[in-house]
RNA sequence: GGGCAAUUAGCUCAGUUGGUUCAGAGCACCUCGUUUACACCGAGGGGGUCGGGGGUUCGAAUCCCUCAUUGCCCACCA
């Protein structure tokens, strides 16, 4: 309403101030009538709390960090796809990292979280490739230059929605130093890494077998495919012996590759096939003739023993066609089609020949038997179409060498990984480890810097620059005639890998300029948060690239998240549906109750099971420290009055609890265990500070409060925003900023982690007895149908040892009118027992004596028997002697403890 | 085929070098309650032979062996 009057009177041009007096005039009449007394809302409600303070922050910059003399803290975002949106993956793995960073700011730390993107090579370009086909463009159709046009725009009209998104949820990055794997100087540091490695011998270019991704057009690496399993056939086919009406039964899984045979093999040590040693077959359908070969890698245990050769198609043939000098026929084109060595299936996709040759085999008679088989087929981790093992002239990166110092650093623990048991996996990987083909044939990435200069395998020359790419080539060549235009630079690109595992040194410059301030202040970082299904993809590449390049490890602790899945334990995925939109959920439950939710059920290394009720959760425990603000906000301070007994006890107590809570939370922390850290934190604000503490403190209704514990109240307040703050960072602000006005360097964000304080334990254990108590008295009060509003006298007998201490506390809490001693059982009373002192409810009713008696009873057979128990182990020779003497003088105190409390039990019956 | 991890309450998980009655937490569930911060609440309560079997030990959820089940990773068997 007030919007609609301000641009009415805009339009009217009207004299500015009198309206500005009469909207102020207007607002005030509103809030009056709305909230008479200006109060906090019941509720929390996030949405405009969370971005408020979000713009606060980014306005006063302390996201940003410039090295200092301080001690660094870094992290470095695994960069997500630049084009990809915000899943729960991410939200998980985000919140994690926000935390750490956040509580290193709290404890003082220079914290720098480096956020960026990647440039994703084979998956944006697949994007952009699909997006132009629907425009009825095709890649082929495109120059170089023109496709990466379109890619950029693509890139920046899609590109960095992500990082909007982590806004959202409250990711403090340095936005300042955001990077993405093409920018320059990045590209730049890919560049001279490939050269630099290349001189040194590392990279080859090489005639290999490669796994090929028809869809993509582009091989890829050993990492890059999964394997699947797939129910399919097994052919058994009729090779027919030449010259000869004999027939030689092969079994395949790929009927289709018979079109590139160039052997049929088997074992020399099967006397089944002796008579065969020496003779040719004839290919079905190809006719063509080709030799029966020997060697030693063919099982005679599987299919029949007699297996087909194609070199061009299968790493293993390619093995043995190359031992026994087989020609290779590759039968394929790069989108899997067949090419002219398909004869008549030409220009058929792979999978439709494989039908369509069944049918012509079986018709003409080849076919045995089929059996049904399944065996694992490798796919493309992003297409997922299925790969073609081919081979093709590629760039490898010689991995035998440089993994070495990273299998130390890990082993010898100048590395961490929690969990743990990743190391196996981590060590197995590298210990087996083969040559990295890191060229891809797509166009977006960094363009391999390889010059060709003539026709020969060899002829090529690596260098950063044409120029110097010519000089090169006429010194290699011997021929100083050759001009810029004879030179062609590699049609290839790098693996996306291939700069992520520069991440935490290209993203501070330290490959093209390696002793700068930045890399020199902010290196080795200190903490990685990723998903172990990159552990080999990233993690350890970058740990090798550490040492290679900067001779030291990138970071020191590496946190392995789990993978969310849904409540059936399925991967969250589009496909299924079943992955919630984490700005939906942020708008629903705020940012603070979506983090709490998520970090409360991730065990560390666990996968999360995600259900939204843990956002509810989050939410609900935002509200209860809201309302608990509200109740403190709320107190009738006056100065001159008394502090009642029960608060200075109150304060005294939650002083010590909260440090003891804070030595948890610090050892939760050290094993990275922060779902344990949160519970602890959850435990503290939920039940010490608001159940028992504020309940204590809390002034009858409508009287004023005093000024020491207000103050004491208010302190607890900002201790416990700080320590929640790293889970909870938009709250603990709001609360924070209300508590008092502050200047933007009193920020909570900036301040300083309370420094934990020795507590007295003993202090605490007694008040646990308290609690026992009054928990006796609510057991008690509700057995009876007694409402807490009336008051109720309790008497106990014996000197209770908390008279002293812990009486005041007793009174407000059990809502008690007289605590009296007594030196013998009270008659028509309620009783029970807290270790051994005997408490009694006098009741205006007939006590059930025999009930009241059974129970007591029942309560000494249970310690008898406790005490047998006891008695037996002491009785135990071999015990007290094995058993560390602490052990046994526990066993011993215990004993006496039931001792005295039998001793109790039997007086009180006695009674009766 | 090899390796790793897991198996504890209905669910998700703790349980540190074996030793308090050690069998726990959160959620869920049940009962009661419009107590003046909060029903996104309060109080109270039920619930497990620690996957099965065997062993070591004075003592085992914890260590060893074995079996079973599940998950993940790796591996060129057509």
């Amino acid at each position: 309403m007030c919007v609609k009057l301000t641009n009415y009177l805009c339009y009217q041009k009207i004299n500015t101030s009198f309206y500005i007096v009469l909207i102020i005039v207007l607002l005030q009449t509103i809030d009056d009538k709305n909230n008479t007394k200006m109060q906090i809302p019941t509720k929390y409600l996030p949405n405009k709390i969370e971005s408020k303070w979000y713009s606060y922050w980014m306005e006063h910059n302390y996201f940003h960090s410039e090295p200092n003399d301080k001690d660094p803290y870094t992290i470095v975002i695994p960069p997500p796809n630049v084009t990809g949106i915000l899943h729960m993956g991410h939200m998980l793995n985000n919140t994690i990292q926000d935390v750490l960073i956040r509580r290193a700011r709290l404890k003082g730390f220079n914290a720098c979280w480096v956020p960026g993107t990647d440039h994703a090579s084979i998956a944006t370009e697949a994007k952009v490739v699909a997006k132009l086909a629907a425009e009825g463009i095709a890649k082929s159709d495109l120059s170089r230059d023109e496709f990466m046009k379109h890619a950029w725009d693509w890139t920046h009209k899609h590109g960095g929605v992500i990082l909007e998104q982590l806004k959202k949820l409250g990711a403090s990055c340095d936005w300042q130093r955001t990077k993405f794997t093409l920018d320059d100087d990045l590209s730049e540091s890919v560049i001279d890494t490939f050269i630099n490695l290349y001189n040194k011998g590392l990279i080859y270019r090489g005639y290999r077998m490669v796994n090929w991704d028809p869809e993509a057009k582009t091989t890829l690496s050993d990492e890059e495919v999964e394997y699947v399993e797939k129910q399919g056939k097994l052919y058994y086919l009729n090779y027919k012996i030449e010259n000869s009406d004999a027939f030689i039964t092969i079994a395949t899984t790929r009927p289709e590759t018979i079109l590139g045979d160039t052997a049929v093999c088997i074992n020399p040590n099967d006397t089944r096939f002796s008579h065969l040693k020496g003779k040719r077959v004839v290919v079905p359908i190809v006719d063509r003739v080709i030799p029966i070969i020997e060697d030693d890698y063919v099982d005679m245990e599987f299919g029949t023993g007699c297996l087909k050769i194609t070199p061009a198609h299968d790493p293993n043939d390619k093995t043995i066609g190359e031992k026994h000098n087989l020609e290779v026929i590759d039968i394929f084109n790069d989108d899997a089609t067949l090419n002219s060595f398909g004869l008549h299936y030409e220009g058929q996709d792979r999978f439709e020949v494989r039908k369509a040759i069944v049918g012509e085999l079986q018709e003409k008679g080849f076919v045995n038997r089929i059996e049904d088989y399944t065996n694992k087929v490798g796919v493309s981790e992003r297409t997922k179409a299925v790969i073609e093992p081919k081979i093709s002239a590629q760039w490898f990166l010689k991995m035998e060498d440089i993994v070495k110092p990273a299998i130390k650093a890990v082993n010898e623990g100048a590395i961490n990984f929690f969990p743990k048991h990743y190391v196996n996996t981590y060590n197995h990987w590298l210990e087996n480890i083969r040559d990295w083909n890191i060229s891809r044939q797509l166009w977006w990435g960094q363009q391999i810097p390889a010059y060709y200069y003539g026709e020969g395998v060899t002829d090529f020359v690596i260098a950063k620059t044409k120029e110097e790419a010519l000089h090169l080539a006429q010194k290699k060549s011997g021929n100083t005639k050759l001009i810029i235009q004879d030179l062609r630079q590699e049609n290839d690109v790098l693996d996306t890998w291939f700069s992520s595992w520069l991440w935490p040194i290209s993203v501070f410059d330290g490959i093209r300029n390696p002793d700068n301030k930045d890399i020199n202040y902010y290196y080795p970082t200190n903490d990685l948060v990723t998903g172990p299904d990159i552990i080999f993809f990233w993690v350890a590449r970058m740990i090798f690239a550490g040492y290679e390049f900067r001779d030291a490890k990138p970071f020191s602790n590496v946190y392995f998240t789990g993978i969310v899945r849904d409540k059936q334990r399925r991967k969250m995925s589009k496909s299924l549906g079943n992955s919630p939109d984490p700005i939906k959920l942020m708008e629903e439950y705020g940012a603070d109750g979506v983090r709490t939710g998520l970090l409360l059920a991730s065990a560390a290394g666990n996968d999360l099971l995600f259900e939204e009720e843990l956002c509810q959760q989050g939410r609900g425990f935002a509200n209860k420290i809201w309302n608990g603000f509200r109740l403190v906000k709320g107190w009738d301070v006056k100065e001159g009055i008394a502090q009642p007994e029960a608060a200075k006890k109150a304060i005294e107590w939650y002083e010590a609890r909260f440090n003891q809570a804070l030595e948890g939370i610090e050892k939760s922390f050290e094993q990275y265990r922060l779902s344990e850290a949160l519970m602890t934190i959850y435990k503290l604000l939920w039940d010490d500070f608001s159940s028992w503490y504020l309940e204590m403190v809390k002034p009858a209704f409508g009287e004023p409060v005093d000024v020491q514990t207000y103050k004491a109240s208010i302190r607890f307040f900002e201790n416990n925003m700080k320590v929640l703050h790293p889970f909870m960072p938009f709250i603990t602000e709001e609360i924070w900023q209300l508590i008092k006005e502050r200047t933007p360097d009193e920020a909570l964000i900036v301040s300083l982690y309370p420094k934990q304080k020795a507590y007295d334990l003993k202090y605490i254990n007694d008040f646990e007895y308290v609690k026992d108590i009054v928990s006796n008295i609510r057991t008690i009060r509700k057995n009876k149908n007694i409402s807490f509003k009336n008051t109720i006298d309790l008497a106990v007998i014996n000197a209770a040892r908390f008279t002293d201490a812990f009486d005041s506390v007793i009174l407000k809490m059990g809502n008690i009118k007289s605590l009296t001693y007594v030196s013998q059982k009270v008659e028509a009373a309620v009783s029970f027992r807290v270790k051994t002192n005997e408490y009694f409810i006098p009741l205006n009713e007939i006590i059930d004596t025999e009930a009241e008696k059974t129970k007591l009873q029942e309560e000494l057979a249970y310690t008898q028997g406790f005490l047998k128990s006891v008695q037996a182990k002491l009785a135990n020779e071999r015990f007290v002697n094995n058993a560390p003497e602490q052990v046994v003088a526990i066993e011993r105190k215990k004993e006496a403890e039931a001792l005295a409390k039998i001793e109790a039990l039997q007086t009180s019956l006695t009674n009766f």
